[in-house]
DNA sequence: GGGTTGTGCACAATCGGTTGCGCTACTAGT
DNA sequence: ACTAGTAGCGCAACCGATTGTGCACAACCC
C-alpha cells in the first residue's frame, strides 16, 4: 500500500507539501504545477491515507459506533439506515457493536469502544441495563448519545414520542368502537416501555374507558414474552376486544398465541402494536402498527453526536416530526357485541 | 484519558518499561516490584491504551469487519454471534458495516473499511454484486473471506452445506408422500441460490419425481419476492402438493401470499424452506425450516481470517456439521390426494 | 542597490505507543 | 583485584500522517 512518502517521492516533492495538496489546504501557497504532479502521483499509486496515523495526528478516528442490545432488532435497520445517512455525508464510518448483558468488569463499553477507535457512540439501552450498570458503561471521554431512553444526570439522548404513538393506536381503537382494552407492556425496566405505560393509563382514563389493571401485563420486547402475556390475558374470565402491544415482535408472539388459543382476529380480539416491521406485513391476519419515525431519529442521533464534536452542546431530543404514523392492516375492526 | 507516558510517570519507569510490562513482555527482565508498581499505576488511572497508537506501530487495527448487504438479515444475528464469540477470545473488534448497492466508484469497500481500520473482512456478498463488481470491491491489502459464496480466482471462503439442505427438505417432504415438489428460488446471480437449485434439480430428479420447470419460479431473499412468486404459483393449472422455499423470510412471504389466496397450508400446501428464524415459529402456521449452522459457519469465518493473519493460507471451507437439520412445525403435512 | 514583501517549498516536532539496543551497576568467577 | 556476565532499566528510532515555522530566492519598491 502506497505511503504518502511515495507519492512525494513520485511528485518530486516533501511529504509536507504532499499532504497540503491532498488535503486542499486553502492556506499553502502552492505552485499549480507542483500542485498537479502531486494528485497525478496519487492517483497513479491509488493512494488512500492510512486512518490509524491520521487518527493518531488529528485525535479524531472518523468513526462513530452505534451500539444495540441486538442487531437482530427489528427496529434496528431504520436506527442503523438514518445514522448512516448522517455519517456518510461527514464521511464517517458507522461500526455496529452489540453490548452484551453487563459483565462484573465496569470497562465493558471502553473495551469495546476501545480507546480512540470512535469519536462517539449512539447507543441503545438494553432492558438488562440498570440505571447504575448503565451509567457506569458510559464513563467514556467520547459523547454518548443514548437512543430511545435517558439516564438521570447524563444529556444527551433522542427518544420516541412514546405517549404519541400510545395516542394514535387508542385512537384508533376507540375509533372503531372499543373501549375494553388491555396493554401488553415492554419490560418494566425501561424507561421507554414504563413511558408507553402510563400514557396507556392516562390516555385511556381520560378517555373515559376503563383502565383495569388485569389488563394489563407486563412482558417484554420480543415474541416469547408476547406469545406469553397474551396466553395470561386470555386465561382471564373477562376478555378485553382489542389489545395494544408496546412493540412489534411481541405483537407478533402475541398474535400468534391468540390464534393458537382459537382466537379469532380481528373478529373476537383486536390487535395494534407500536413500531412497523416488515413482519407486521407478512403475518395472517397482517397486523396494523403505529409507524415510528426510527430512521428521522438515527439521522438526530447521529447529527448530535457529529455536531458535538464540532463543538455544539448534547441535549435530549424527542422525535415528535414526522409524527407517529397509524398503519391500517388487517388485525383491527369494530368489536364484536 | 491517560496516557502510557502517566502511567510510567507515576510508577517512577520509563514509558519503554511501562510498556514492556503492561503488554507482559517475555523476554523483557523486569524487576517484581517495579512491575507491581506499574501495573498499580495503570489501574490507578484507568489506563487504556490507545488504539489509534498501537494500530498505527504494530501495523495491526485489532479489528475485522463483518460486510453484509442488509443488517436485518434473518441469518444475520446468528452469523454474527459466531463471528463475535472468536473474535472475543482473542480481543479483537467486530465492526458490522453496510455495503450497499455497488457504485460507480470501485473502491466503494476501502472507503468504508478505511486503510488500516481493520485487519480482515468478512463479506456476505449482495445479489446485486456482479462477479466483476464483486472482485473489483475486494480488491484490498487485508484478507477476505466471503460467506456463503464464492468467487472464481479468489481463495478464501465459508459456505453451507446447500445440496445437504435441499436435502434435508426434499427427505421430508418425501417421507411425508410429496412427490408434486415445487421450488421457489432465491436470487438467480446469488450462487448460494444457484447451487440450492441444482440440488433441487438433481436430488427432486433422482427420488423419481417429476422436475416440473413451470413449478421452479426464480424469486429473491425477502418476503415480497416470496409473495410474489407463490402468487404466480398458484396461477398454474396444475398445482404442485408442496413448495420448498430456498429462503426463510421469502418462505414467510410465500405463505402470507397462500392464505391470502385461500390455500389452507398444510392441507392444501405443504411449506418448508432452509434457514431457521423465530418468525418462522411465530406464523400461522409455523413455518417448518431446515436449520443451518449460521453460528458454527460464523465461527469458522472469523477463526480463517484470524488464523491468515497468524500466517495459516485462506482456503474454501464448506460447512457441513453440524449438518442442516429439520426443524418440523405446522406448515407441512402429508398430501391431500 | 538596499530593503521589503511574497512565493514556494522543506525541516522537524508531534500524536501515543513499541522495541532494538546500549548503558550502568551489581554479582560472580578466578 | 580484575574481568565477564547478567539483571534492570532508559534512549531513541519508528509507524504515517499533519502543521508551525524557517529558509532561499525572486520580484518589487523607492
Amino acid at each position: 500500500m502506497a505511503r504518502l512518502k511515495d507519492v512525494a517521492q513520485l511528485a518530486q516533492v516533501s511529504v509536507s507539501v504532499a499532504s497540503r495538496v491532498l488535503n486542499n489546504d486553502e492556506g499553502a501557497r502552492i505552485n499549480a504545477d507542483t500542485r498537479k504532479r502531486v494528485f497525478e502521483a496519487a492517483e497513479q499509486l491509488a493512494y488512500v491515507p492510512d486512518h490509524r496515523a491520521r487518527a493518531l495526528r488529528l485525535a479524531r478516528a472518523g468513526a462513530i459506533a452505534l451500539v444495540v442490545p441486538e442487531v437482530n432488532n427489528a427496529i434496528f435497520a431504520n436506527l442503523h439506515a438514518g445514522v448512516q445517512e448522517i455519517c456518510h455525508e461527514s464521511s464517517t464510518a458507522v461500526f455496529v457493536a452489540q453490548l452484551d448483558p453487563p459483565e462484573d468488569d465496569s470497562r465493558s463499553l471502553a473495551r469495546i469502544i476501545g480507546n480512540g477507535r470512535v469519536d462517539g457512540v449512539i447507543l441503545q439501552r438494553s432492558e438488562q441495563y440498570s440505571d447504575e450498570a448503565l451509567r457506569r458503561a458510559i464513563q467514556l471521554d467520547i459523547p454518548v448519545v443514548l437512543f430511545n431512553s435517558t439516564l438521570e444526570g447524563h444529556v444527551g439522548s433522542v427518544a420516541m414520542d412514546d405517549a404519541g404513538s400510545v395516542n394514535v393506536a387508542l385512537e384508533h381503537l376507540r375509533g372503531l368502537g372499543h373501549t375494553d382494552i388491555a396493554f401488553i407492556a415492554g419490560a418494566a425496566q425501561h424507561d421507554a416501555a414504563a413511558r408507553r405505560l402510563v400514557a396507556f393509563r392516562e390516555l385511556l382514563g381520560a378517555s373515559g374507558a376503563p383502565v383495569r389493571d388485569e389488563w394489563i401485563v407486563p412482558a417484554g420486547w420480543e415474541a416469547p414474552a408476547g406469545a406469553e402475556a397474551m396466553r395470561s390475558l386470555l386465561e382471564l374470565p373477562e376478555r378485553p376486544t382489542a389489545v395494544l402491544v408496546a412493540s412489534v415482535n411481541a405483537s407478533i408472539g402475541a398474535l400468534s398465541a391468540a390464534l393458537a388459543a382459537g382466537v379469532r382476529v380481528p373478529e373476537e380480539l383486536s390487535i395494534v402494536t407500536i413500531h412497523d416491521t416488515w413482519q407486521a406485513e407478512y403475518v395472517t391476519p397482517s397486523i396494523t402498527t403505529v409507524a415510528m419515525p426510527m430512521h428521522a431519529a438515527g439521522q438526530w442521533a447521529a447529527s448530535m453526536v457529529l455536531d458535538h464534536l464540532s463543538g455544539s452542546p448534547l441535549r435530549d431530543e424527542v422525535i415528535t416530526s414526522p409524527a407517529p404514523r397509524l398503519v391500517v392492516r388487517s388485525s383491527t375492526s369494530a368489536p364484536r357485541r
